[in-house]
DNA sequence: AGAAGCGCCGTATAAATATGCATGTGTATG
DNA sequence: CATACACATGCATATTTATACGGCGCTTCT
């Protein structure tokens, strides 16, 4: 037999996760249940961490994929989550405000994306100051930086 | 304000994850009152659930990389995983055991590997066998089955 | 055959995670 | 300004997941 039981019941288990939300390990011990596979949840934790497969919000899903280091968000979009606390426009001008000493970083991953609405930009220590060739781009970016933190 | 401490937060817990393996929403919990960020376990949920991060073996992890497509397994893999009940050798011929019925689909799965050790295969109900070129190529193939299983 | 080793699994329970409800706070609307 | 609203969050707790422990069945030696 050679462990035949258990590899199949983990092809069954990658077979239905395929085909369907599955948000519980219970709920998935139901659904093998159906199959004449009968085990308890805590066969199926273990199975799941074999199969490397992981709870996400639509169900198990498996993780095979990503494997790789923390994958890439925009840098961008990570300096703002971390360091921005408010912004404020000024005419043709954005003021950004972060905590103690985010200002440098902050500009810095401002000035890595080359935004065509960007001029320059001025970092204090928790103040950056951004300067835009008009109003116009100056509301521009103002979206842009609401659309990177979603 | 905007919100802001909820976001910088959550540009904390990237930061916290993208450097170490942190296994539990307690843990980073504690990570984070270290930086002066006081929060409940509960809001943690909450925030990796909005971050796309999920649990693995290794820590919490962005899922943001494979979001959709249930990531591709070689279909032979998953098609040993759920049908191969014990393979015997035989000669040149390896004959595979499955459940009633997983004859067929095991069988067309190994065709379309087209693996040069396969002279070719012959499928009943529960029976594939599977003829190769000489007794080598059939070990050969026996190993790589395994080797798929992991 | 007996003993030792190993993997799988169930039971019971500990640990971790999710969530219903209530509260506070900032924003928008009349 | 007052009211309505939308969020963010904590607290308490329900739900879900992980695991320590022990048993069973197989395989491998001696």
């Amino acid at each position: 037999m050679i462990n035949a039981h258990k590899r199949f019941r983990q092809g069954q288990i990658l077979k239905l996760l395929a085909n369907e939300a599955i948000a519980s390990q219970d709920e998935l011990r139901r659904r093998l249940a159906h199959l004449k596979l009968r085990v308890t949840q805590a066969t199926l934790s273990r199975d799941l961490r074999e199969l490397k497969l992981v709870k996400t919000a639509e169900g198990y899903r498996p993780l095979s994929a990503i494997a790789e280091e923390t994958a890439a968000q925009p840098p961008l979009t990570r300096a703002l989550r971390e360091y921005l606390l408010d912004f404020r426009p000024a005419q043709n001008m954005l003021v950004l405000k972060t905590p103690p000493s985010g200002a440098q970083p902050l500009a810095a991953a401002l000035d890595g994306e080359r935004f065509p609405e960007i001029a320059g930009t001025i970092a204090g220590d928790d103040t950056v100051l951004i300067v835009t060739p008009s109003r116009k781009a100056c509301v521009a970016l103002q979206k842009k930086m609401e659309g990177l933190l979603q």
